[in-house]
DNA sequence: ACAGTATATTAGAATATTCTAATATACTAA
DNA sequence: TTAGTATATTAGAATATTCTAATATACTGT
């Protein structure tokens, strides 16, 4: 079925449907971070962090090494920080234009 | 808040999260179609996949413009083409390892 | 004004996602 | 072996998403 395609694809962009998935993505974007470096830098409690990269390593968004007592996590494609780039644009020109919209009215 | 930016950007992706919606994004690839041919091409109740468009106009990823009767949508930049496009690609990539691997094992 | 067509909206049930809190596992060092 | 640290898992309540079915609105042609 093509369709099944398009539900894959569906499930890709969930995992980035996430403030702090996102924020993830983007601090992996220089290399690997354990999960105390992660749970710090996202201000989140270790087990909720750890159920999102749970999440992230299932759909091969995330890819984890352990090292002793200490997990690493990094980017399992880096071309996510692609998509997650050009979105980001998007992003940033829709929010700029809705703010000349909002100078030229008032 | 820099967390601002993150919470818009997730509400993006989620609006990318839906088999139909991704499918209505390439569908109006080319140019715009108008909801019939839509509901048509999507296989899907006009009423439902009206929800699916309002959400989508909502959130800036598409635009309507009604003639007498008939309401056309186009995608409101074309750069989600190009999102749309890398994710598909790291998809199928992915889909492509998973498979050389079940080759290799059995 | 009326019937027919195109699209949109609403209500509400079914399902999925996300969080917190508690518990479990894996490893290290004394 | 025991205590401490790092990470993972589970249960379950709160919230969000999605669908179907019913109804509403807007327009066209007669």
């Amino acid at each position: 079925m093509e369709d099944q395609i398009y539900i894959y694809h569906a499930e890709m962009c969930k995992m980035l449907s996430h403030p702090k998935r996102l924020e993830i993505i983007n601090l992996l974007r220089d290399g690997e971070l354990n999960v105390t470096e992660l749970s710090l830098k996202l201000r989140m409690s270790p087990a909720n962090l750890s159920q999102h990269l749970a999440l992230m390593r299932e759909r091969k968004i995330l890819i984890a090494r352990k090292e002793g007592n200490v997990v690493y996590y990094r980017l399992a494609n880096i071309r996510f920080l692609e998509a997650f780039d050009i979105l980001r644009e998007i992003l940033v020109e829709q929010i700029r234009q809705d703010a000349s919209l909002v100078e030229a009215v008032s």
